[in-house]
DNA sequence: GACGGCCATATTGTCGACAATCTTGCTTGA
DNA sequence: TCAAGCAAGATTGTCGACAATATGGCCGTC
């Protein structure tokens, strides 16, 4: 199981506060929670063992991320992603990450690399069309582009996409299993991503991180331009 | 005075926390409590009128936001930037602002672009050089970006910028008011910029941004290897 | 029958007190 | 004299109770 979680959110963090946070947000990430699901305080306290205090930290960190979406003296939310507002974290993630992808062939040590190298492998091993392995697939492929993140040592960067932006695009694409991934082509792409930061090529890896990208997203839109409410928690306010 | 905050921190928010959240970010922001400081929690509520629970959510959001710094157990202190920090800043926002120029070019409407065009022309009217105005052209710079990016209508690209970045760029800025800046120049550079979205020429006006910022980042970078320890507080752990 | 206002209820917001942990200065021994 | 351990103090973490606000059903009126 891969472990995308910030540092700071491990499990048995010293405060009460910090562990629910990082359970709420496991919670939510992993499907328990689905969007729109009304969270009473009183009942997730008693759900984590935590009185309120701990628990309203918590619920700030996770609003702050735009996982919770919180409506004073009425009550919070599992936050709930239109399709049109995931395009648009693609169109930023191809600019953020077309960055990462070139930093990182700049600057991924050796061990980096080769680590990358095996990941990839162990994908390509995978029988990759089946439909359970689409899942399966679906978080290696967060996890490539993860390890590409943290390879461009740059910490700001790092930041925006591990904490801003990655959570939100793990949680809808576990609600949206139904919505077909590209396994092999994706596959492909990766593998020549990997062909440039080897010869720490930046400008090819950041084109074709950007290409990459850049499919998912109209990969996307034809789905959903196919079937425009297919996820029936989509952004419309009943 | 430029209105940067965010819509929900608007101090007669409805609830305290809320409140006392945008109070403190003000206090962090404008050089009230300088970078580094140590909040006792106590001192705080007291400051501020309120009990302990609301200020602890706020500080958890400040932190979220990386203008505060948390160890369990220990205390919360002003955040710190490091000027290898701040040009890791820099290079993030050359990515994002110039892809927001580019979409600005796109999107903005004639009110927008017009409103741009008088904020401008008043930035030069300002006699620029003086020691004094520097100070003002600065915030005048801030603003002219906010619009830009604000103008981009795109709402993640929005949040990244405005709730993550810039409140850090902000509060560094207030705090090394002698790092000249370069007034002449970059106001310039704001009139092409703004020709460029005027000529709703995208990849001029993205091109153009990623310069514009790109010099400034140099322009610090060389400020720092003149005086390599030039801020008192910069990140070295004592 | 539908609409608007009112009240009971449940939920959120806030507070003050108690418990747990870290810091710091002192003591004690080598 | 210095270092390690200890104890007192201060600060943070957590909790349960109280107050304030919105929701939803009820009643009355048009």
């Amino acid at each position: 199981m891969s472990e995308f979680d910030t540092p700071e959110a491990s499990t048995d963090a010293r405060t009460l506060a910090d562990r629910v946070f990082a359970r709420l947000q496991d919670d939510i990430v992993r499907g328990v929670l689905p969007p729109g699901t009304k969270l009473g305080e009183t009942e997730l306290a008693a759900r984590y063992g935590v009185s309120r205090g701990p628990l309203r930290e918590a619920i700030r960190r996770l609003e702050s991320r735009r996982l919770l979406e919180r409506v004073p003296h009425v009550g919070t939310r599992v936050a709930m992603l239109s399709i049109p507002e995931l395009v648009e974290i693609y169109r930023v993630r191809e600019a953020l990450e077309g960055m990462a992808a070139r930093l990182a062939a700049e600057n991924m040590t050796a061990a980096e690399i080769a680590g990358l190298g095996e990941l990839l492998a162990q994908h390509e091993r995978q029988p990759g069309v089946q439909a359970d392995t689409a899942y399966i697939q679906s978080e290696g492929d967060l996890d490539f582009h993860y390890r590409i993140i943290h390879g461009s040592h740059n910490a700001t960067l790092i930041d925006l996409l591990i904490g801003e932006m990655y959570h939100r695009v793990r949680m809808y694409r576990l609600q949206l299993a139904t919505l077909a991934n590209r396994p092999q082509k994706a596959l492909s792409e990766h593998r020549r991503i990997l062909e440039a930061i080897e010869a720490r090529d930046g400008e090819m890896a950041e084109l074709l991180m950007r290409r990459h990208i850049s499919r998912a997203r109209e990969h996307l839109e034809a789905q959903h331009a196919a079937s425009p409410d297919e996820p029936s928690w989509t952004n419309g306010k009943p």
